[in-house]
DNA sequence: CTTCACAGGTCAATGCTGTTGTCATAAGCT
DNA sequence: AGCTTATGACAACAGCATTGACCTGTGAAG
């Protein structure tokens, strides 16, 4: 049996549909991603990309294994698009907080295909560099290897945590966004002090707070630690 | 048109199904949390739940709207289930750190229900009595309203995207989950010093680390920042 | 004790979904 | 010019959530 999916490095024709397109792994991925935000994470099947690419459904079987394999790709591809941006200065912490800021907004600006991919493995090009690069700003700024792989995965795991949660609420129809807030500003408002004096003494800090995200705060603190975790390291070896 | 889904209180007859057995919103409830904890997230399909249950796979549109309806009932009931077992000792982090992991414990036990529902805000008894908790606890211990507001907000977040980003890879089938493992082990591993030296160095440490959740790491480096804040602010106030 | 409305279980059908075996054809190498 | 084979297309399959129609027996009312 051959196999079905052609490593791309083999790939020799570019044979266009019935519809004139000319298909290939970087077309499907983007169009994917695409499709996403303009119509939502449900609207991503392998029918509806092959219709919107103008190829059978099948076709796409020729470029990726299977459908989860596609998700991948495309995941891969919008950590791709945050660190092609991404100039570290040297500074290590400010460094770290600016590609985790940049990571979650990146997700963030596609909320619907981070809802699907932000707690995967890829495996793939853009996925490696992206740890790379961190490890490397970690092991550079003087962590020792362990203290590094821990910190490793401790930021990535916030950043992506903090993009999967903000990017499900983003997703959510307006409807239930609405609800949402309406919830604050009226059922917490209304408690009465007696029986829920915490809510009731910081209720209006509170509906303030929840209405953005709390990922700068979070990674500053992460960052904190990190950095008082270095000056213990450092001053004594 | 008459609805399809009774409400619990106009519910009359309990009559059995073709193999004996009387229906119930909380038996499917329950039924559902077990298929889940069984077989997997992925064995709660409509038709396998009702298989499960000895019904016919429509039955159960007599006592959910759909399979989200049914969803939601389930995270709720987990709710419930983990905020009933938690006992504040006094000590803010200590307690905050105990609250923190039986969260993330609990959500892990059913990822399917998790994921589908970390980020919503319910306005329901279990939350706000948990809010109020938390609250109280950072205000107990001396935190400033802003303060104890800014460090709720990141630990109830950080808490709630760790527990989608984990529930999520959990919820993952069986092949996916076990094909990330292998991405660590074999791309990762077999990665050249020359072009990735970072993770050429760490990579025993690199997959190790990420066999786990780094939510433990995560948490206790929040507290560390937080109680590093407390000082300050208490120090000059 | 009978009547009868209707809750609720079941059946069959619909239109999705991902996926695959098979075939046809044109691209590009020799 | 001819051959190989990459790659697109077609048809079919199993499994999914969901729904309209049907039918049965329960439990309350008279």
């Amino acid at each position: 049996m051959t196999e079905r999916v052609v490593p791309p490095a083999r790939r020799r024709r570019r044979r266009p549909t019935k519809q004139g397109v000319v298909l290939s792994e970087e077309l499907i991925v983007a169009t994917a991603l695409r499709l996403i935000s303009e119509h939502g994470a449900e609207a991503l099947t392998v029918r509806r990309l092959g219709h919107a690419l103008g190829a059978d459904p099948s076709s796409l079987y020729r470029y990726f294994r299977n459908a989860d394999d596609l998700m991948l790709a495309v995941a891969d591809e919008m950590i791709g698009r945050v660190l092609r941006e991404w100039r570290p200065g040297g500074d290590w912490r400010a460094d770290l907080r600016d590609l985790g800021l940049r990571m979650h907004a990146g997700a963030l600006s596609h909320p619907q295909a981070t809802v699907l991919s932000a707690y995967r493995v890829t495996g793939r090009v853009h996925e490696i560099g992206a740890v790379e690069a961190i490890l490397g700003v970690l092991r550079g700024a003087g962590f020792p290897d362990a203290e590094a792989v821990r910190i490793y995965h401790a930021f990535i795991d916030t950043t992506l945590g903090f993009a999967a949660l903000d990017a499900g609420n983003a997703a959510l129809p307006r409807a239930a966004r609405e609800a949402e807030q309406r919830v604050w500003r009226e059922t917490y408002a209304g408690l009465p002090e007696e029986t829920h004096p915490h809510i009731a003494a910081t209720v209006p800090l509170l509906a303030a707070s929840m209405r953005g995200s709390a990922y700068p705060t979070a990674l500053d603190m992460l960052l904190a630690a990190a950095a008082a975790r270095l000056a213990r390291v450092t001053r004594e070896p």
